[in-house]
DNA sequence: ATTAATGTTCAGAA
DNA sequence: TTTCTGAACATTAA
């Protein structure tokens, strides 16, 4: 479930490689499921991408952007399970594309591997670019996020604040675990209505977006039971070794050491947290 | 064998 | 306007 600290893992991780590397080959792979979501279709997207040279990789929220020669973006969003990868793929069934590249270096191809199917690639003209992902599409970037953006959204919502933190035109790039984590962190309780959190509240959030999310990033994202994420070479991630709320239901709360991690139901996704250290007030 | 759950985004409805 | 619901898909657990 790539969220902000996985697609930056997976940004820094094949940027080195990818830069200024050429695209020689673009195809689906050969596989059993369907074909993920593409735009322009396939052939299109060949004829735009053959010949081009990646010119920079960079991060927006949850999704990868790749600046080609000819000014336009590659934009993969990897949704779900969506991985981009430098080395060898977790299976070979869900590899669904590759780009090969012209030259030397110590990858001769970049994939995009998706076990279910969900992610998305798409290419972008600049002005496009701007209409689709832009300010008002997208929100302030989690890590960009200051004291007073937290005022201002927060005061003017009535939505649960951990409903909020999930919305992307919100504050780009927050997901379902690191929501629970820095809630946690800033010991607020994940439904807390936003215009209710204290200034010291938001203050805590504030500082707890920045830790939990630059820590996570260090730790090269979190690789859950079930193995899906992986880094652009194909390593688990170390975060979830770090978990302080996130599928720790009925587990001692890591804060206080006396209460006991809960699971609700917000939005329909689980929410974790211990309800002694983030009461309602306080 | 069916059903629910997983978590992200978008279209469409309330 | 804002918020909510269901669908897209593959896999696993109940």
């Amino acid at each position: 479930m790539p969220e902000l600290p996985e697609v930056e893992t997976m940004v820094r991780g094949i940027r080195p490689h990818v830069t200024g590397r050429t695209i020689r080959r673009f195809a689906e792979c050969p596989n059993t499921c369907k074909p993920i979501s593409v735009i322009p279709p396939l052939r299109r997207l060949q004829k735009r991408l053959v010949d081009q040279s990646f010119i920079a990789v960079r991060r927006l929220g949850k999704r990868v952007v790749l600046d080609l020669s000819d000014g336009s973006s590659l934009v993969i969003e990897p949704r779900m399970t969506g991985l981009v990868l430098l080395d060898d793929p977790p299976d070979i069934d869900h590899l669904r594309l590759k780009w090969e590249l012209n030259g030397s270096g110590d990858y001769d191809s970049l994939c995009f591997w998706d076990r279910r199917g969900l992610g998305t690639v798409r290419l972008f003209e600049p002005e496009q670019l701007q209409s689709h992902l832009g300010p008002g599409k997208l929100g302030t970037d989690a890590l960009e996020m200051t004291i007073s953006r937290w005022v201002e959204e927060c005061s003017k919502s009535r939505r649960e604040i951990k409903v909020l933190l999930l919305d992307q035109k919100i504050v780009a790039g927050i997901g379902n675990l690191y929501a629970s984590e820095i809630l946690h962190c800033a010991a607020i309780n994940p439904t807390a209505e936003a215009g209710s959190v204290t200034p010291s509240g938001l203050e805590r959030l504030a500082e707890a977006v920045q830790t939990v999310l630059s820590m996570a990033i260090e730790y090269e994202g979190s690789t859950l039971g079930d193995g899906t994420y992986r880094t652009a070479l194909n390593k688990h991630g170390r975060y979830q070794n770090h978990h302080r709320a996130y599928m720790r239901e009925g587990q001692a709360c890591l804060m206080c050491q006396k209460g006991k991690i809960v699971r609700i139901v917000q939005a329909q996704r689980s929410t974790f947290f211990c309800p002694r250290c983030q009461k309602k007030r306080g």
